[in-house]
DNA sequence: CCGCAGCCATAACCAAAGTTAATGCAGGAC
DNA sequence: GTCCTGCATTAACTTTGGTTATGGCTGCGG
């Protein structure tokens, strides 16, 4: 149990110290650990959870369909990552949660989550904090979806992936990665067709920025790439200060 | 000063209940107001602020600036709305927060907010879902961004603007309404041009949905509009209940 | 009154991305 | 092995929205 909410405690202490009763009181608020088998939901739109999910292995993403069929997701979620930690207080659900990959998630009763913000002031403002990033992810995106070129978007896209992921150890700038997204998602995520999204690969591949076969990722240029990208991680707030 | 905070006090309400001790907890936590003329800033990108900032009075945007000198609009403040309470936890800001036309805000410092979350639970779980509300509003913006029309996201931003407009008391679908917004802010905010932008108005007054002189604003046909924005206002979460 | 700035409007042309459709390939079911 | 499904790839063509440029209107400072 206690791994499966390392890759959150990672994620806490590179923003603030968590304290071993911290710790402890988030590993008491945990309750079922369940997993999802890849393309199942984890919630739906309309939902009520009595309780929030923490991502401990796989990827996720947040999405909303729309009248005519298509989908923009809002979110991919990677380990360390709560994907509904607002429904705690949102109630419910104005989106879906899907599992990109087989995935293993801790839940966290509501419940236990209000008994945390009655009495550790302190830990609640590391998990209001995370929602609080979520937010400045999403404001990235906004950016680079009303002004960034497919190029420029994609390999923002990328970098914040494999800058995110470097934070909960789980990759490397200059390591290949699995990634377990395919075109189609991709182009749901960027608001682009899939042909574009192929295209736009093409052209990565051709510039030597990645390589991509299947789902194994590689970044051969992180310079070139964050430059392109215009990437910035600032928004990511990766220091640790008392918050 | 009580009737500066009114706005927000009404917003908060129309999700749950605000007890008066809360209420003046939250007048008590309040600093100095602060007014800025139309088209300054309140705060920068890469600011670390002592206090967070609630409109009174005006319209705000955040919005971030990028190396070719366009600019992305990340969301839209009308009174009642924080415009950086996640400066409180996040520290740096990652975008900068302009007036769009003359404001007055009251200014709440990140001690007495620190405070507020030591000894006010419920009033602390009410401030965190006024950033979840920002976020569930980024999200709807990255579908329009990715997913709708210039026409379908212009629909889209007036019915949401109106929506809240009308939770704060200061706006109704029916009644015209004064808008601080010219078209290049609102390319801006679209990721459109403003040439598109003008073309978009076009077709909106063509079709008698809207009339817009100057900063006057009316809605001609509700229905017509929400419909081409397919406009649903679950994620603006507008039922009171216990949080 | 004149000149200027800010904003809106419009035209002509251009480019990025969408659409439709066809092909190929790898892996799994049987 | 054969069929099927999901995914990647590519071409041809279309559309949406971007770019550049111009003109007009209004309000304001001097």
């Amino acid at each position: 149990m206690i791994e499966d909410i390392d890759a959150l405690v990672r994620k806490l202490e590179r923003r603030d110290t968590v304290s071993p009763e911290e710790r402890a009181a988030l590993l008491a608020a945990a309750g079922p650990m369940i997993t999802f088998a890849a393309g199942t939901d984890l919630v739906r739109e309309g939902d009520r959870p009595d309780r929030s999910m923490l991502v401990a292995q796989g990827f996720t993403t947040r999405y909303r369909l729309l009248g005519d069929g298509t989908r923009q997701i809002t979110a991919i979620h990677l380990p360390g990552d709560f994907v509904d930690l607002h429904s705690f207080l949102i109630r419910t659900m104005d989106h879906s949660v899907g599992a990109l990959s087989a995935c293993r998630v801790v839940t966290f009763p509501h419940t236990n989550l209000r008994m945390i913000t009655e009495r550790y002031p302190h830990l609640s403002r590391m998990l209001w904090l995370m929602t609080l990033l979520d937010s400045a992810i999403h404001r990235e995106w906004i950016v680079a979806m009303g002004r960034r070129s497919a190029l420029e978007q994609l390999a923002h896209l990328l970098c914040e992936i494999f800058t995110r992921l470097s934070v909960v150890g789980l990759g490397d700038r200059d390591r290949e990665l699995i990634l377990p997204i395919n075109q189609t998602e991709l182009g749901d995520t960027l608001g682009l067709s899939t042909v574009h999204v192929n295209r736009t690969l093409q052209q990565m591949r051709a510039e030597h920025l990645i390589t991509w076969q299947g789902q194994t990722v590689r970044i051969l240029d992180w310079q070139r790439l964050a430059g392109i990208a215009e990437f910035d991680e600032t928004y990511l707030h990766l220091d640790a200060e008392a918050r």
